[in-house]
DNA sequence: CGTAGTGTTGAATTGAATCAAGTGTCGTGG
DNA sequence: CCACGACACTTGATTCAATTCAACACTACG
């Protein structure tokens, strides 16, 4: 239905950094961007439960590099740990590749979520990590945020809490991966990729993905072929629309009931 | 292969608060059991990291229980997010069920192991977690683990890594459950349980499983037949040899090629 | 405009699940 | 201390979901 234009403004929508407000830097003139005081993601990132005092010296840590254009690397596998990131617009994919050349995909993160978490224990990098379309970031050394976290109790408690988080989403794939079919594996991401454009206030029922159905299926233990299946059977049943990358969930109760069967 | 005798061996072997040392409470009066300091596992647990002082703070937060029988819930999916808790002896597992009743295992915890810090960010519990054996436990109030990590920095990094462990762990198994086998995901299971028996001085070749089959399947995102099926032909492949719950590994290099090819 | 990357669809194959029947093991109570 | 019952494990036959192999269409970018 009148493609070009509801996809070109589904293009606009989901490109966090759209266009007018948030330019003029207010509390790091050293930055070419947003405070973190300002930024319309604080509510989501580490600055939560932090007040303003604290809010200012976290963002005398951040650093607000260049933006990424798709496929760049923020750091690859086995490199020295120094950074988390936090999504400012845009989107990203981790990986790791075995000996043999097998990829496979281990996270996509979208803006307000943190990146680079492995790597705290190990000193490196466990995963790769590349920009899926043109995206900025804040850098937050590692160190200096531990320092920091010294200070501020909810900085630690909040980040706990991030880690935690993680460990939460990570059992959950776990949980999907050994026991969940393709199709529940495929509803189950969508409606997860759907909650997750949601908390940054787009629409969760119509989004472009930002990867591909390779990265989809490496992502989720699938074949591209499966995936693409997937996709069209979903179509068939009237649960979803898709053209190419455009996504629309038609029916969300029923792609729920898809993996409360299970 | 003379069975009782090598299984006494065994099953004495494996059980870790075996027998004579460690009675007398040295620095903890109150507990009825060792404190962190002359804890044989302190180079693996918290204590790791910290100087003597520390340790000792930290041993005053620490609450030694009574042992748990097998079966005995450490805490259920839904409880009050309280503790963390380091394994002392015997081994745990953390299961999910689903409303329709289907369970899923989500880890297997060794002694010097971290149980419970899912739980962290949602303030619940999202697992529930028994012994497997006769086992004790060190249990952690987290909100004075928190207030100690203030204090002490070194604690602090090191609660960070033990987190960051538990993420880089559940990304592993990510990868083992979306494109391994059922043989590589097996072998790479008993690889993993070997190392972690040497972590804390117990052969890594031969051992004693402390869970069924069933708890490994529901794990691995295998049946119950299945994993036993891979058990025998990995006998018959001369690379284990298995006698109910023992288990000797007789190829590593094998097993590891295993998992290797992929 | 052409080429590489991305996506779709079909047919054949296969690895693991399911269904089914049976043996082995352990803990409990008589 | 033995017998019983529940649970754990094994093995075989069949089925089925997803992969693999293959061919082709679409899209997007230099």
């Amino acid at each position: 239905m009148n493609e070009g234009s509801s996809k070109e403004a589904l293009l606009q929508s989901i490109s966090i950094d759209a266009k007018p407000q948030n330019r003029a830097p207010k509390f790091c003139p050293h930055s070419s961007n947003v405070s973190c005081t300002s930024c319309r993601l604080n509510e989501l990132c580490l600055p939560i439960a932090l007040n303003k005092t604290e809010i200012h010296q976290l963002d005398q840590i951040v650093e607000r590099n260049r933006p990424y254009k798709k496929g760049d690397h923020l750091y690859r596998q086995n490199d020295k740990f120094k950074s988390v990131y936090a999504v400012r617009s845009g989107s990203f994919k981790s990986y790791v590749v075995s000996d043999n050349g097998v990829g496979r995909v281990t996270g996509f993160f979208l803006p307000g979520e943190i990146i680079g978490m492995d790597g705290i224990a190990s000193t490196q990098y466990v995963n790769s990590t590349q920009a899926l379309e043109h995206s900025s970031i804040c850098e937050i050394p590692f160190s200096q945020l531990e320092k920091l976290s010294h200070q501020l109790p909810n900085l630690q408690h909040h980040f706990f809490a991030i880690m935690d988080n993680e460990i939460a989403k990570d059992q959950q794939v776990h949980t999907l991966l050994s026991s969940y079919t393709a199709e529940e594996r495929t509803a189950s991401f969508l409606l997860g990729l759907s909650s997750r454009f949601a908390r940054v206030s787009l629409s969760p029922v119509r989004f472009l993905l930002p990867m591909t159905r390779g990265d989809i299926g490496e992502y989720l233990g699938l074949t591209v072929e499966t995936v693409s299946r997937i996709f069209t059977a979903l179509q068939r049943k009237k649960l979803i629309e898709v053209n190419n990358r455009e996504i629309v969930l038609l029916d969300m109760t029923e792609l729920r009931n898809i993996i409360g069967a299970n």
